[in-house]
RNA sequence: AGCGGGAUGGGAUAGCCAGGAGAUUCCGGCGGGCUCAUAACCCGCAGAUCGGUAGUUCAAAUCUACCUCCCGCUACCA
């Protein structure tokens, strides 16, 4: 691992998660790509030989599924997902040197002969493990396409994990009473015989790699005490037709797991840019065999395979560790996270029908925040980043002063850069390669707007509309060094916003492409000659954002109404006593009205607490023996602060008795306790109705 | 529950890894200037005990410990 500064003798190549063919774009997914493309270009800009490379990752359970929803072939099904990317990416600029896809024969014939040698050197071995599957419908059923019973808390579970319950991690075979959750059938379990990576004899290897690896540091830290809570051998095969056969003895009607072949893309891609390219102009091996310089950027819930997983298979089969992991935190609305199913988001479609410059958002996705950060997107803020630095700042400058020099000078006057000037954008040429190593994407979109602010400052302070009478020497010196400022604005802002720099590079004048300059160029002299230049960004007015923002909400309204299936509060688990005293604010009564029918669904007892005790490690939940007349309930309710324990038994309370059951600090709750607010003032009757009384 | 990330003037953010005069930038507020420019731009002012507590240190937003609250991840959601 080297860690020599950026730009580099080696070759480099910059990769960013595959998206799955499942779905469309969002501008989630987006950020990662933008991010990856701008620090790409930022990357060549430095001089650094590099690539960048991606594809559709085509292959696992959903896509298979989905397809077969739709009564289509899973290739011809993740294929129309891949072309639906391969142009929209391009409209956002962001531009590849090779998208392909996992599917194909490069990533095929790759993933086969790494596989391969992992088996060869003795990474991987078989176990029978049992595997749920479904008679009726004739097919295995891996991971969460299996529901059922965890076997530790009794909750119900997917295959895979008991997310409702105990959140333990479930291995095959461990759930009770399976059924397929794509048919509802009943599954039953078959031994199986599957392939297993030995993840576990890189737990040394690991732990140094992570320690020279380079991006942000959640992926440094975030695998740390997974590795050090032990690795498990990973299963590295699936029951499926769909996938990558697996290319060994024995495993007939395995194809390989999809985050086998996934990564491997990446290699495969590059290898493909090669063989597009010739090897003189770009070697994929002097990257991945050689020790090239690899930086991955990638969305930060898939830290683990990125930092786990992926390098112990290259260092397995002899390739190239990466060198950085740069993971970028999520796109929040309203501080919630987007999601596909429910339509919270802002997909790439929609921002490109409004009509939207795709630098808009390039800018607007790489300068807010750190990259490890999540962001909150409004459009108000992206008014604020596009009104006022994008139109105030950088394009007020520019257009200011090439219009000046045009009317005045018809282009670049004649005579050379200050010395002030010239040091001030050597300045900026620093903050830039100090970005690019501190995978700082803000960094290099800073540079550029605090150039374009000393440029509105350095034109205020020298005034050369009022020295063309009385000094025009001096005026013309101002004005070519304003001229000088705007070239290096469209060189330092070509990563971010290529297509503003490009438009900018050719009011100056020039007829070259901007993306092929290196950061020299920013001091190099402008053509003499250039025509009045026109305003690169627009404002976005008051009543655009409004209505921008009313459609937003609506759309979140929208999605948080159909998300009833929501497990989270199902009980009170949170009991904190506000120590901010005070008035404790009402929530707002809820708009929406539901029918009798809905109230009808809550079977609401009379019941009386039989016996109360703390629960060990909780602080606020409580084990509760409630009587309701037909039987007797243990309930876990969180009131144990808040209630002298020892009082409770004997005394009456309502409870909800067709509540789903959960399981807390592994103690199973049968039904909810109502209680009024925060102080958890049990409800009770007044009258004698008996245990088991129904509410109504 | 474990783990990761966050909490900084009214709002949004930087700085923290490599501790050093009470702290960045943007929006907003107030006052002024300019008129080449997209009512843009420039200057100045007001405003923060840097989530809480304790500790290390001559010195802490920055390091350590504990705590509170928010977001997320936990092996197929960027």
């Amino acid at each position: 691992m080297s860690s020599d500064e950026f730009p580099t003798e080696r070759t480099a190549v910059v990769t960013c998660g595959l998206p799955y063919a499942n779905g469309d774009l969002h501008i989630g997914h987006l950020r990662g790509y933008i991010g990856a493309d701008a620090f790409s270009r930022a990357l060549k800009t430095l001089g650094q030989r590099t690539a960048y490379v991606c594809g559709s990752d085509m292959h696992g359970t959903p896509v298979a599924v989905n397809a077969e929803k739709e009564g289509v072939d899973p290739e011809e099904f993740a294929l129309r997902w891949h072309e639906q990317y391969s142009e929209t990416f391009p409209k956002f600029s962001v531009e590849f040197d090779n998208y392909g896809h996992t599917h194909d024969e490069t990533n095929t014939e790759l993933t086969r002969e790494i596989v391969t040698t992992l088996d060869e050197e003795g990474y991987v071995y078989e176990k029978e493990i049992k595997v749920a599957y479904d008679p009726d419908a004739d097919q295995y059923l891996p991971d969460r396409y299996v529901e059922g019973t965890c076997p530790y808390c009794g909750s119900k579970a997917r295959g895979d994990e008991c997310d409702e319950g105990c959140q333990r991690h479930l291995e095959p075979g461990e759930v009770e009473n399976p059924t397929s959750s794509i048919t509802g059938n009943t599954a039953e379990y078959r031994e199986r015989a599957h392939k297993f990576f030995r993840v576990s004899e890189f737990t040394d290897y690991l732990t140094e790699f992570l320690d020279g690896l380079e991006g942000t540091p959640n992926a440094r830290n975030q695998p740390r005490q997974w590795i050090e809570d032990g690795l498990q051998d990973w299963c590295i095969t699936r029951d499926m037709d769909w996938g990558i056969d697996y290319p060994g003895e024995g495993a007939d009607g395995l194809v390989l797991y999809v985050w086998v072949d996934a990564p491997i893309e990446y290699i495969a891609s590059t290898k493909q840019y090669t063989e597009r390219v010739g090897s003189d102009a770009y070697d994929w091996e002097d990257v991945w065999k050689d020790g090239g310089d690899i930086v991955h950027v990638i969305g930060r819930d898939i830290i683990q395979h990125h930092t786990v997983f992926w390098p112990a298979m290259l260092e397995a089969a002899g390739y190239t560790a990466p060198r950085a992991v740069a993971a970028t935190g999520f796109i929040t609305i309203d501080g919630k996270g987007l999601s596909t199913s429910r339509n919270r988001a802002i997909w790439a479609r929609e921002y490109l029908e409004e009509g939207f410059h795709p630098d808009l958002l390039r800018y607007y996705l790489t300068t807010t925040g750190g990259l490890q950060q999540d962001v909150d997107f409004t459009w108000e803020a992206f008014q604020e980043k596009v009104n006022g630095e994008l139109v105030g700042t950088v394009g007020n400058f520019c257009y200011r002063s090439l219009l000046f020099a045009q009317r005045n000078y018809e282009g670049t006057p004649e005579t050379d850069v200050s010395d002030e000037v010239e040091a001030r954008i050597e300045g900026a040429i620093g903050e830039v390669r100090e970005a690019v190593n501190d995978y700082s994407l803000r960094g290099i979109g800073q540079a550029t707007t605090r150039l374009a602010q000393f440029g509105n400052e350095y034109i205020q302070r020298n005034e050369p509309w009022k020295l063309t009478d009385y000094d025009p020497e001096q005026a013309a010196q101002v004005i070519r060094d304003c001229v000088q400022l705007a070239k290096a604005i469209a060189v330092l802002f070509e990563p971010i916003a290529p297509g503003k720099a490009q438009a900018l590079w050719e009011q100056l004048g020039e007829d070259s492409a901007v993306g092929d300059t290196g950061l020299e160029a920013a001091l190099e002299q402008p053509p003499r000659h250039f025509d009045a230049p026109s305003e690169l960004f627009e404002k976005l007015e008051d009543d655009r954002v409004e209505e921008l923002t009313e459609q937003l909400e609506a759309k979140i309204d929208a999605a948080s109404d159909d998300g009833d299936d929501d497990a989270a509060d199902d009980a009170p688990t949170d009991a904190d006593d506000e120590e901010a005293g005070g008035d404790a604010d009402l929530e707002p009564l809820l708009e929406e009205r539901i029918s009798f029918d809905d109230f009808q669904d809550l079977d609401i007892r009379v019941g009386r607490i039989e016996s109360a005790e703390g629960i060990e490690g909780a602080d606020a939940l409580a084990r509760l023996e409630v009587d309701i007349g037909l039987e007797t309930r243990q309930v876990v309710a969180g009131i144990k602060q808040l209630h002298d324990l020892e009082n409770l038994p004997g005394e009456k309370c309502i409870l909800l008795a067709n509540m789903e059951p959960a399981t807390l600090f592994g103690v199973e709750s049968n039904g909810m306790i109502l209680a009024a607010g925060e102080e958890a003032d049990l409800l009770t009757t007044h009258g004698d109705a008996d245990l088991g009384e129904k509410v109504r």
